[in-house]
DNA sequence: TGTTCGACGAGAGCGGTGCTCTCGTTCGCG
DNA sequence: CGCGAACGAGAGCACCGCTCTCGTCGAACA
């Protein structure tokens, strides 16, 4: 299986049209980003993109997997597997925020409301769920270190799903169905907490965002029982 | 001071627009809102609009202001004001959530990623503040009937703003900044786990919703120490 | 009461968008 | 070598937000 050089420059102009359209992304956001603009940073015709994405959204697709993915990595990277877990929680969650902040118009696309044609999760799905196995990762080494309070082996399958039960920690008797709810709902609330912040709804009632954000997220620690 | 009729006319045609924009809100989303097909739908000119809103956004920003108020008359009308501080906040809870998935374009208008153009927050504050107004009533309630533990009074000026803690109960001595801290971190959460329902964000984690949420929102409750 | 000035609606138009179709070219496989 | 598929460019369609002009009509003012 050779790669031919057409295979290669399709290969290259892919790469070129993603390129331009994150930095696109990141200077004027997802509802500002134009398929004909990419085109025209790269010196093609507008019609010449559709050979390589078939539609506008699907080139957003495709940032959001980007975007996703490397959300995923850089809070695999903000984890210390041998801290403790409220330690590792909180650098978890920092790195997530950090990494927000820095890429804010990828976070809305990621976590803001979705585009009008529903993506379809199925390619996404894999790649947004990177953090969450961060976080699972933490939830079932706290399990098994023994730094979770033994719970009662409560199965509600009704609330928290097959696969949801996998990622967070698996069958260990320290944890419950109880204790993945809260898990599930910290997770949540860490994306609550860091889009109220981007977008402005705290406003006039937090005043020092970091020290807020790490109290906060030391709360919900408490509330996870790490 | 008399209205005169061209007054009149225009007051009436500015809520049709209104009217049509938001219907086309709750059909199509704000994204592909467009302020040629409310002119459309209203037999005019699409200029003749323009006499109205004077940009897309500023329609957009009354209608922003408009669903904040609906979701706050909403919370409001969900409050039980004699009931107990729980029974209080999930009842509230569930009546954001209810709006919320009765409004899906509405509440992505509200709290998903912010319109291109910033939108000027002087107009929409008010509104916005009506359903943290509910909250903060209820735990100011609870404060003063002693269902709150006691709390040192630690005011950490840096954390939690002077606005924000005269809604928040104001200065009972049940109250610190710590509570405030986690009733503000309450209040993001309830939008984080709503955000990541109506985002599909669970979608894969959750299997009941309704009774995922009631017990999430229990949860939080015990956080803030209702 | 008559006049004038501002509000109004309609229409044309500008530059932009996503997307489609056609047409000539060029590459790669049989 | 030849053929078909991939490719790039261009024109074009329908739509968008927004602006400008122009004729009309109402209301306040002299």
């Amino acid at each position: 299986m050779v790669t031919t050089a057409r295979e290669r420059a399709r290969a290259e102009l892919t790469a070129e049209i993603t390129d331009s359209a994150r930095r696109q992304l990141a200077e004027v956001g997802a509802a500002a980003l134009s398929l004909r603009a990419v085109a025209r940073e790269l010196g093609m015709a507008s019609s010449a993109v559709y050979r390589y994405f078939p539609s506008r959204d699907d080139l957003l697709t495709r940032l959001i997997i980007d975007g996703y993915d490397d959300l995923g990595a850089a809070a695999e990277a903000a984890d210390a597997p041998d801290a403790p877990p409220l330690e590792r929680w909180l650098a978890v969650c920092r790195g997530v925020r950090t990494w927000a902040r820095a890429h804010p118009h990828e976070y809305a696309l990621l976590f803001g409301s979705p585009v009008p044609g529903y993506q379809a999760p199925e390619d996404t799905v894999a790649a947004a769920s990177r953090v969450g196995v961060v976080l699972g990762r933490i939830l079932g080494d706290a399990a098994r270190a023994g730094a979770l309070p033994p719970a009662g082996d409560e199965r509600d399958a009704a609330l928290v799903s097959d696969d949801a039960v996998a990622v967070l920690g698996g069958e260990h008797p320290s944890l419950d169905d109880a204790v993945r709810l809260r898990a599930l709902l910290a997770w949540s609330s860490l994306y609550g907490a860091i889009s109220f912040e981007l977008f402005g709804h705290f406003v006039g009632s937090v005043e020092d965002g970091d020290r807020f954000f790490d109290r906060a997220m030391t709360e919900l620690a408490r509330m996870i029982g790490f």
